[in-house]
DNA sequence: AGGAATGATTGTATCATATAACTATTTTCA
DNA sequence: TGAAAATAGTTATATGATACAATCATTCCT
């Protein structure tokens, strides 16, 4: 987040007519900052940043990829890519062996540690949903859902 | 944005399974990150930043405010809000005026050339709002809205 | 008057991200 | 086959956003 990214979700409900406030994308923005601030709270109890339990659950998820691949489906540089699998194969949490087919190669794999941490963090992100998005009836986290997951399709095909 | 932000919105439409598509927080994310990007660029083309942006803005709005005022409701740090200011003053959109009452504050006030360009900002972005979320039906759009509105004040009052 | 509080600033540390350039290996194809 | 191009991973480095400690000037408090 930037300096830039500040255009605040608290104060304002002053007096003054604010512009912002007529923005949709504005309230995007203040919702994500307060899922993001509690997300990482959350993780940061299982000493877990955004990039390394993302990381990490798809590493779980999708065993013997190659750190490129990963990268790329995180939408991760490469070169930032090395530093959060070199944190995770540190802590145990993941292998890197080399591949015999091109040994250039890593196949990046979850340990036993490393998959039970993962179900530690969705379990615990689960939670962290239903605290934030519970305060919804059903039917607008429903709509909240489904119309986020809309506005998704429409952007990635551009 | 960090790296750790990078929970990427593209791929991942591909055989497996990916928990964190079961997260509403994970969608709101990509649809933020969406609209950010669009919305950068927008303001490139004004030579804007976020944060100039809203600065400016609210300055437009809210004439005779001091910079710790303006910077709390922003949500900025006060030493990040100085270079920030002295952006917006060197380019002549907006005025500090010493504050007669209290020699130690500046009164912020946006020149015409500052109105001109918060105006012409404003129109960008709703510009740029149309050309999103347009593309959602009329009645989404409006939930959307709502439901994020609402999301918010159930956060702020935490 | 003297000390605490405040407005603005400087300096600095941290973190996320992007890019260029490098090493080692594999692929391509003339 | 062998040289050039491509690829996997890495290093180094630059930028930008953000946070925090400390400073200076001024004002407030008593």
């Amino acid at each position: 987040m930037s300096v830039s990214d500040k255009l605040d979700c608290k104060s304002q409900q002053g007096a003054h007519a604010n512009v912002l406030h007529g923005f949709t994308g504005y309230h995007l923005r203040c919702a994500w900052q307060v899922v993001q601030a509690d997300l990482m709270q959350v993780l940061k109890s299982l000493d877990l940043r955004l990039a390394t339990y993302s990381t990490l659950l798809l590493i779980a998820e999708t065993p013997d990829q190659r750190q490129s691949t990963l990268a790329d489906t995180l939408g991760i540089e490469r070169p930032n890519f090395v530093a959060i699998v070199e944190e995770l194969e540190r802590r145990g949490l993941i292998t890197r062996t080399r591949d015999l087919d091109d040994r250039r190669a890593y196949c990046l794999n979850a340990t036993s540690e490393g998959l039970a941490l993962a179900d530690q963090a969705v379990k615990a992100c689960q939670a962290h949903e239903e605290k934030l998005f519970g305060q919804l009836s059903a039917e607008d986290r429903a709509q909240l859902d489904r119309i986020l997951r809309q506005f998704r399709t429409f952007e990635s095909g551009r």
